[in-house]
DNA sequence: TCATTTAAGGAAAATAATTTTCATATTTAG
DNA sequence: CTAAATATGAAAATTATTTTCCTTAAATGA
């Protein structure tokens, strides 16, 4: 904990009635007040503004402002809500402030839990059949039809061979008509998806190599794969675990896709650049029928 | 270096004379800054108080004591962390372990920065808009797509009467239909993609809400919108700025969504329920002709 | 117990800081 | 070269903060 907060801690129990309130008010959600004028602080805790400027003066600030600016520079040292800095379920009539907080401390937790149980062998397996496929097979449903429609918006950009269908009949379709070297992907949260699982399952079958992507633990999907990839599960109890975990499974296909990128830079960058000035240029265009 | 700072510096050709000398001393000794008042800044550039208000909105911070505590935070921040903090490009052959570590600052980077910049009371008004609004639209572009789809699975999932088209004549079809009461809300990363601005602009025109959801900086589509949200800018010269940008947009995305759901808990929490129960039920009826 | 002292705290005045308005200068486009 | 748009500062208006002054309540001592 910042020195700031800890101090108004530690100090608390000299404090009169007035300042007890004002000090539990800070403590109990510091980001608020750095964005809070005197009053409105002095409101919320049904005490006067001039208590607030002496209780300033009193911890050696020069000031209400002076003490905003150094608690605002103090609790950014640290992530937010340390004491509960693992993953948070929402509830009703939270402030905003607090699903803030929540929000940053299980994203920044879901992205280095995830970091920690990856399997670079495993990573650098999939990279390699990726950069080597002929085409490639991407699929999802709901949720994590999204992660793998940004990953296909990737790999189109440096020219790979991919399809990603939102769609389960289109999947098996498409699936059927692999054969090796090419790849089938699969994303799953639950990695128990039978519409995923019968995509991947029939990619298989017609010759292909198939990666997972699933959240960790044992899923018929991560055990159907040739390359199981994990993101990281939240706790039971969670409402809403996928959002975190969507986070953390495209956290991974960043990295699938530098490593591609990096595997095969002179390939891939020109492309890459192209693409884009592409899309500048004919935008320019625009104004008359498209 | 942090967002702000580093907009200030990429910006600053765009900025006329008087606020150029302010940009530059802001750049000079930033930390110096957040010790001062409005006047003496002003005085130490040789310009008026007026023009460091001005200049304070321009950036969309809600005046210089707000903008005072942002830098202040984000400074604290970049300081603690000047290593691993800071965000990596990426480069050829690259060992996987390099990118994991690169990928992983990157994103925590993103994520923290996004997170100390966010202005609560603009993410209040924008949540009490979305949950009032009698139909919601989505537009995004490309990557942006990806992010308003997110949204919109996320939307429909609560009731909510929304599209999201990533069609941009559809975009302006239906933002022609939109009238008071109506939600039209942009993702773009730049800001300045047109067809997005279009879109947004013809929203704003039927007489729809307006939010807009784009990297931080001065840009088009920001100014534009009635409520401009933003996620972290990257350093210039990062080959895939938007891939930290996405994660950034999806958090905010995440904070939105949550803060609805905490806000009409009733509400939505059953539909949420009843909607992921539902998809269960009719998932094992599969088998069959579907 | 009761007066007296002392400190806490609020109301409101005073001050300081910030923002807005308005008038002027400067640049830009035609 | 003129008109419109933009940028800027001076000063007014507003807002925020601090100080002053006064009341109340608790503590101390006769």
């Amino acid at each position: 904990m910042s020195p700031i907060l800890h101090a108004l801690e530690h100090e608390s129990p000299k404090l009169s009635q007035m300042e007890r309130k004002l000090a539990e008010r800070i403590l109990s959600s510091p980001s608020e007040i750095v964005h809070m004028g005197i009053t409105e602080l002095a409101e919320q805790c049904g005490i006067s503004p001039a208590t607030v400027t002496r209780f300033c003066k009193a911890f050696h600030f020069k000031g209400f402002p002076d003490f905003k600016v150094k608690l605002a520079s103090e609790i950014a040292h640290s992530d937010a809500t340390p004491q509960d800095g693992s993953y948070q379920d929402i509830v009703a009539g939270n402030p905003l402030s607090v699903i803030v907080e929540a929000m940053q401390a299980n994203h920044l937790a879901s992205i280095r839990d995830t970091t920690s149980l990856l399997d670079i062998d495993r990573l650098q397996a999939a990279v390699d059949l990726l950069c080597r496929a002929r085409r490639v097979d991407l699929y999802g449903m709901a949720t994590s039809s999204i992660v793998a429609q940004d990953f296909y918006q990737k790999l189109i950009r440096i020219g790979v061979n991919c399809t990603a269908f939102a769609d389960s009949h289109m999947q098996i379709t498409s699936a059927s008509t692999l054969s090796a070297g090419d790849v089938a992907f699969a994303v799953s949260y639950s990695g128990e998806t039978p519409e995923t699982i019968d995509a991947l399952t029939c990619a298989g079958a017609s010759g292909a190599s198939t990666i997972a992507l699933t959240s960790y633990g044992s899923s018929r999907l991560a055990t159907l794969a040739d390359i199981p990839l994990f993101s990281s599960s939240l706790e039971q109890g969670m409402r809403r675990g996928d959002m975190a975990s969507r986070i953390a499974q495209l956290h991974i296909i960043d990295i699938l896709f530098t490593g591609m990128v990096s595997t095969r830079f002179g390939d891939f960058i020109p492309k890459l650049e192209q693409s884009y000035l592409n899309v500048q240029h004919y935008r320019h265009k625009r104004g008359g029928q498209s």
